[in-house]
DNA sequence: CTTATGTCAGTCCAACTGACATTG
DNA sequence: CCAATGTCAGTTAGACTGACATAA
């Protein structure tokens, strides 16, 4: 069907448009509002020298108290080895404060520093004016929508992929 | 997004709990669930022998009928750049044909062939099945509404974009 | 002259894997 | 010996840029 019978002359027109086929598929919306989410974080945070993981890490060390490498990796989502990298940067900034174990050689611990906090204050009011960006065009009542369902969906899908490998011993 | 296995390395005990304050953040959670969908798409795909651009692809050719490289790049938001190569693996596999426009010899005309048809249907199928899955936990009004907060979301975003995908003719 | 098109060669970045030494 | 930890060196995929020849 809709054999549209051509004539691919015509100049820029509208022919930007997305099929409705594309454009009502859940993943396709998802992956461009996130998109564009994303941008908008990226940005937004890099303006006061952030990032993502930064402020993951740093709200992780606030509400959970110090914790060892491997411990904040699993508490944000960041591989352990990328985990490295982070603190660093967050150490650099004073940020962060990362010492020996002394009950177990093999950790670190990592604790947030008063400048962290203060940091972390800081990146929570980006965030939020970043988020009042994003949101914009929904009402309070459907931002809480939104957030509810997306939880639900992450929720469900954390369960299911969280706890079918087990994380010992299954690779070489 | 990417594609990765579903390989463990971070799960393990009760540590494994993120801050309310991530877990809140609507960006967080896109990112979260965008990145599951990206992932159950991409690996239901494949075992199709396909990809999402082949389906963005076919899907709007069907819809808006046979258009330059430059055109499909527009409708899909794939760059064009990139447009090379997916219509090399689109045509290798007689889903597409390009040939020359005799018109203006600029140009390619990208047609979808009736094996491109069938394997749309093919490829429509299987992604309402994997959106089952996504959605799972969603009741279909839930749905609904998912989809239409998302949708107005990015419209939202789209018009307004400095530096979208594709945003025309912009620079230099 | 300016713009669009198809193409190619790259860059950049983030997610991800593998391995290794040390410690438990 | 097995498992966890911190670290590093890599791979990979995908988005994105720049440039170029050809044609309009």
């Amino acid at each position: 069907m809709t054999s549209r019978s051509e004539s691919a002359d015509m100049p820029h027109d509208g022919e930007t448009k997305t099929p409705e086929r594309l454009r009502g598929r859940a993943s396709r919306l998802l992956a461009g509002v996130a998109a564009r989410a994303d941008r908008l974080m990226t940005e937004g945070l890099a303006q006061v020298d952030a990032r993502k993981w930064h402020y993951a890490v740093l709200a992780s060390l606030e509400e959970f108290g110090p914790g060892s490498q491997a411990t904040l990796s699993r508490r944000t989502g960041i591989y352990r080895s990328d985990m490295v990298g982070v603190l660093n940067e967050l150490a650099e900034r004073g940020l962060v404060e990362r010492m020996p174990d002394p009950d177990d050689r093999r950790r670190n611990v990592i604790t947030i520093t008063a400048q962290g906090r203060r940091s972390l204050r800081r990146l929570d009011k980006v965030l939020d004016d970043l988020h009042e960006e994003l949101l914009a065009p929904l009402t309070p009542a459907e931002r809480d929508q939104f957030v509810h369902l997306l939880t639900r969906l992450l929720d469900h899908h954390t369960q299911r992929a969280a706890d079918s490998p087990i994380s010992s011993s299954s690779r070489p």
